[in-house]
Order: structure tokens, then C-alpha cells, then sequence
DNA sequence: GCCAACGTTGGC
DNA sequence: GCCAACGTTGGC
């Protein structure tokens, strides 16, 4: 089992959006960047636990838990002609881009924020904390995963 | 809105 | 295969 970050712009899609879903689910399509996608491809198990995290907000923070709820699949968007996320290089029968879902499971207690999580020694490793990092889908440790799940409980 | 960092594209 | 140009991300 492994452990996962999540961005989303909250203005784009929120946690309470997530937790709004049909089945507290939603397909994480649209991703376009090569890491992300094999890392959903490639590395990822259904029940894998994942922080969900705010970006493009005045407090960027991790504010709620999910996991990872299917196995991958093709993402749709890329076949859409209509879409800004349509690739035509991709085919059905060589899809370019993968995604999988995700399931709310319950927010944190409260958020934790990014300026919280830079002054903690224990999470000096983690790739969020990294300077220039712009991967929307980031692997965590199991060890990082508790301790942020630990400062929200207080 | 600014800017640093980074990924992708495309000419050569 | 190099590298400049460009677009995007995301904190501040």
C-alpha cells in the first residue's frame, strides 16, 4: 500500500465537493502531466490512502482524507473533441492519459497548512516542501501521512 | 499580479 | 540530441 497527495484548486474542485460526489467519488481526469499520470497507471492500489490538499488559495493546506477507489482507467477527456483536456494523439486503442478515482473519507479536523507543515522537522522531506515542485499528484510516506494526520488531531 | 521553477515543443 | 521559446503551476 502506498501513500498519496492530491492538489486541487478549491475554486476548481473542492474536498466538499469531493464528499458532494455521487458515492463520495469522482474520476481525477484532466491530468496532463506524465509523472502524475504514471503514477496513477502504474503505482496505484484501490484503497491507497490520499491526502487532499487546497492549492491557489490564500492558506494552501491538506484539509481532508481519501483513497484511491478504482483501478486506472482511460481518462475520457482526452478522446472529447470539445474539451480543453482533448489530445488528438491519443486512441482508444493507445490512450495517452490515465485516471483513476477517488473517495472522500473524512475531512481533518482542521486544516493543516502549508506554512504549518515547512516549520515541522519531521516533514523536511516531504516533495509538497520541495521549492519548485508542481506535481499535482505526489507520492507520501506512510510516516509523513500519520504525522500530518497527527498535528490535525492537535 | 508577479515571478521562479519546471515541463513540453519544435527548429535545427 | 540540443536548446531556446513558450506555457503552466502555484506560492506569495
Amino acid at each position: 500500500m502506498k501513500h498519496w497527495l492530491f492538489k486541487s484548486e478549491p475554486g476548481a474542485f473542492s474536498y466538499a465537493d469531493l464528499e458532494a460526489s455521487p458515492n463520495r467519488t469522482t474520476g481525477w481526469d484532466s491530468i496532463r502531466n506524465y509523472q502524475a499520470r504514471n503514477m496513477m497507471r502504474d503505482e496505484m492500489s484501490v484503497g491507497d490512502p490520499v491526502l487532499f490538499y487546497h492549492s491557489q488559495t490564500g492558506k494552501p493546506a491538506v484539509v481532508g482524507v481519501a483513497e484511491v477507489a478504482s483501478t486506472p482507467y482511460p481518462d475520457p477527456t482526452q478522446f472529447d473533441p470539445d474539451s480543453r483536456y482533448f489530445d488528438a494523439k491519443a486512441t482508444l486503442e493507445a490512450p495517452r492519459w490515465f485516471q483513476v478515482d477517488i473517495r472522500a473519507l473524512r475531512p481533518l479536523e482542521r486544516p493543516v497548512t502549508l506554512a504549518e507543515l515547512r516549520n515541522v522537522d519531521e516533514l523536511a522531506g516531504m516533495y509538497l516542501l520541495r521549492r519548485g515542485n508542481r506535481l499535482s499528484i505526489q507520492p507520501v510516506t506512510e510516516r509523513e501521512f500519520r504525522y500530518v494526520l497527527s498535528l490535525a488531531a492537535g
